[in-house]
DNA sequence: TGGACTTATCGACATTTTCCGATATATTTA
DNA sequence: TAAATATATCGGAAAATGTCGATAAGTCCA
């Protein structure tokens, strides 16, 4: 049994959505990102910003980013939005790449 | 003692270094081409080329660019130049995309 | 309701990426 | 050596990305 491989080849078009998610995580601004939310529970849009020295469009354009594939979820608390990891898996990619990067 | 994690939050300089490795890998034709040198053992760049339907030129740097990663490798054989996979780790991370967008 | 505060979106611009054709380089063979 | 073949590099056009300032939208409080 088990005659199905787990991983099959993909086609250019599953290829393609694979490329968009690596994409929304190949920048060092988003990378800082997912290494501050890793090390602890959420964070503010504002405080992301901060702590990237960045400007809080382009800091909320990041989270965007990295929302739309998933990578994070938001949840609202009065006027302060809050973000935090999504996928699990990025505490295994970024430990992968801090090992080889660190 | 191992008082020392293995891993270690990155400044953002090595951050920097890793996207750089990321966006090599945030393609989908260069996806396709780590697909397919997972695949077998090891391919021309024409062999590669003609499978991505894409010219020689430009799967010529889709190579370089990977190649300079270090998630590739290359070979001489006569007027033949065959690459296949350097980085192991690549295996691991095909079969992760694989089992998410398959 | 009006003002203050936080985040999201938009338009514009600079930079980067992608891709190709043209051409250079390397290697083999006649 | 000359031609043929395989790959690499270069220049430029088109598209995508990153960033910001301006401003819209959502929320709280006086």
């Amino acid at each position: 049994m088990n005659k199905k491989r787990s991983t099959k080849n993909l086609d250019i078009e599953a290829l393609t959505l694979a490329a968009e998610c690596l994409k929304a995580l190949a920048h060092p601004h988003r990378l800082q990102i997912v290494q501050l939310l890793l090390s602890g529970e959420h964070y503010s849009v504002n405080e992301i910003a901060e702590f990237c020295e960045l400007t809080q469009p382009t800091t909320s354009d990041h989270l965007r980013l990295m929302h739309r594939c998933g990578f994070l979820q938001s949840q609202r608390e009065g006027r302060t939005v809050y973000y935090e990891i999504a996928e699990p898996h990025l505490e295994d990619i970024m430990s992968c790449i801090q090992s080889r990067f660190g």
